[in-house]
DNA sequence: AACAAATGCTTGACAGCGCAAGTATTCATC
DNA sequence: GATGAATACTTGCGCTGTCAAGCATTTGTT
């Protein structure tokens, strides 16, 4: 039943690195969410859930897709989407395509909301990310996040990007 | 009162750098916690906690010091001493030198707890981690996520190492 | 056509965390 | 050496998240 035998340890720089990771993923989401529920009052969930949503073609998503990419549990987004509704941004609309699905839509105030939302809001992800760091660093951890990814979430999706300038 | 005018968008390596960093920290923690509950039945902050003071000398730690070395918050590691206090791995002990402080002592139980654990979870930080990653990477990682902390925050403090080998 | 299994979402019960207030001790000042 | 400010920790309360169960709809099978 013993599946440890003689562990491979890490050694002082991939430890050394592995503290530095920890300390980012447990501050860095409290610093997106300070600054906007600071300049918002959002959380950085109900930001991103929207800002996913204003991507989207319709400004419409399913409720399970919308989920996988916001990078959140289905009950989780459903709360969410009942917090965002009560403030007028967000409604929900049974799919015509199957009964079972729910799709949610920006609302116009939901829209206004990203928009407003959305300078500060990214003037901070330069502050603490982008940056503090070289070109070279910004491509070099587009890798190795990419990486990680694929190892913790083998069918993880992103979301496709519109095209901001290309074809 | 309007402090933004004409934002410095992200370009599109910016983005999709940004959108894989905020995959990894919504699932790696996740990742972490649940292998940890799985096999330990504890959470990922609880086992950061008692490593913390399985390396600390008397494996022991004040609390305040405790709570930044493990990222966290003071009432939260306060609640979590109490888990731990209640399972038999930590107690609390008032600090000779100032009467206001807490220290927080590792039990031979918990000795033998993260004795017990570590493999697992070195093994599972190695496969989502370390192991997908090129040494170079891992030396890029380690820049990357120091200069991040250092932008979100300033004066964090890393844990120590017992100079695991050399002097 | 009817029934079982699967899918998509919601919700009740419960646990954990943050905020702010509370308590106890120490430090600083006079 | 008293009194007020500062520090260290704990705790009550509300919010948010997870888990598991529940409900409705669709799909697959006979």
């Amino acid at each position: 039943m013993d599946a440890e035998q003689e562990p491979r340890w890490l050694d002082a720089v991939e430890q050394q690195t592995w503290f530095e990771l920890i300390a980012v993923m447990s501050w860095l989401p409290d610093a997106l969410d300070a600054q906007l529920s600071r300049d918002a009052d959002i959380s950085h969930f109900e930001y991103q859930v929207m800002a996913m949503l204003s991507m989207s073609a319709q400004r419409t998503r399913r409720m399970s897709d919308l989920a996988a990419l916001a990078n959140g549990s289905l009950p989780r987004l459903s709360r969410t989407i009942d917090r965002l509704d009560r403030r007028g941004w967000v409604t929900r609309r049974p799919d015509p395509d199957d009964g079972r699905a729910t799709l949610a839509v920006l609302t116009d105030a939901g829209w206004e909301k990203v928009v407003a939302t959305a300078p500060g809001h990214v003037a901070e992800v330069r502050r603490l990310v982008i940056d503090p760091l070289t070109k070279a660093q910004v491509r070099q951890l587009h890798e190795i996040a990419n990486r990680i990814r694929h190892a913790v979430q083998p069918d993880a999706c992103l979301p496709t990007l519109p095209a901001p300038d290309g074809p």
